[in-house]
DNA sequence: AAAGATTGAATAATCAATCTTT
DNA sequence: AAAGATTGATTATTCAATCTTT
């Protein structure tokens, strides 16, 4: 008698969310790259900065706003500085605090890279969700975020904005 | 005037998926490792494993089924067989072929360890859908990965186990 | 003491090259 | 030549420890 669910089904759940992230990130991954020459991390980094005010972020913001760490994020920056994406101001009012800022040329990059990237994933969302499906995904999703990563979710409020 | 669109909604799902996804992997990572010693990824190849049958899978076939690639694959097999977990064995027909195959302790692990990943996602998941909303996110869920990780979606069709 | 950021050391992931078998 | 698997070398990620400022 098996009495250990192999097939519960929140488990597929989880499983097929994890195969389509895998799926979505790896396909999405590889076509910007090609296409612009930034990886999804890059991407997503200077993403929250071209719509922060200032265009500019604390390296803590930025973190808790991205799926990297402290450390992580620290390293990161040190590449795309060197790439020359961002600088590192220091913070006028509290000098523990770092700003990293969108240089000119990260700007460029970025907003040269969202028509690329917006064009591919809506080629393969439409594929796969009419409008009203993709609305309601979109919401499903959004809560499932609310709830597993509560950051990132305050750093979209517009309250956390201003 | 603003030309590009820095919040295409398209983007804004996409964007949303990939906060879920980090959050959903960090809080279940910790729960997995503390309470069963398994990372998220050895759960995933015991698991495949488990299902498996004659408890084995070729390792190109166990990496298609992973978010690993094949050397990811080979790397994460040397340290499951170094912790007992699982073992290699030769293919007869083909001799190309190498079997990961589960070792007792292995299937003991994860048969311990499914429940309480169940237990958690359950709680995790009730606490975002009711049973009509999880049953629509699994459906939509599930096409999203047919179209962006087509191999894993082969993998779990009943002629692919056959 | 706690927050913010960084670093060193250890761990893991990736890419191309390699080896064997088909 | 191509498939299957592995390895070496490089790169990236993480943890704990560190340093400065609050």
């Amino acid at each position: 008698v098996v009495t250990v669910p192999l097939d519960d089904e929140r488990l597929t759940t989880v499983g097929l969310f994890f195969e389509a992230h895998a799926g979505l990130s790896r396909v999405s991954g590889r076509e910007l790259e090609s296409q612009t020459g930034l990886s999804v991390q890059w991407f997503e980094v200077l993403l929250r900065l071209v719509r922060s005010p200032g265009k500019r972020l604390r390296m803590s913001d930025l973190a808790a706003q991205t799926t990297l760490s402290a450390s992580g994020l620290t390293r990161a920056v040190d590449r795309m500085e060197a790439a020359r994406l961002v600088r590192r101001e220091a913070c006028p009012t509290d000098r523990r605090s770092t700003y990293a800022v969108l240089s000119d040329e990260g700007e460029a990059s970025i907003l040269r890279a969202i028509p690329v990237h917006v064009e591919h994933i809506s080629t393969v969302l439409g594929s796969v969700f009419d409008d009203d499906e993709l609305e309601v995904f979109t919401e499903l999703v959004r809560r499932l975020r609310d709830v597993t990563n509560p950051l990132a979710a305050q750093a979209s409020t517009p309250e956390a904005l201003a």
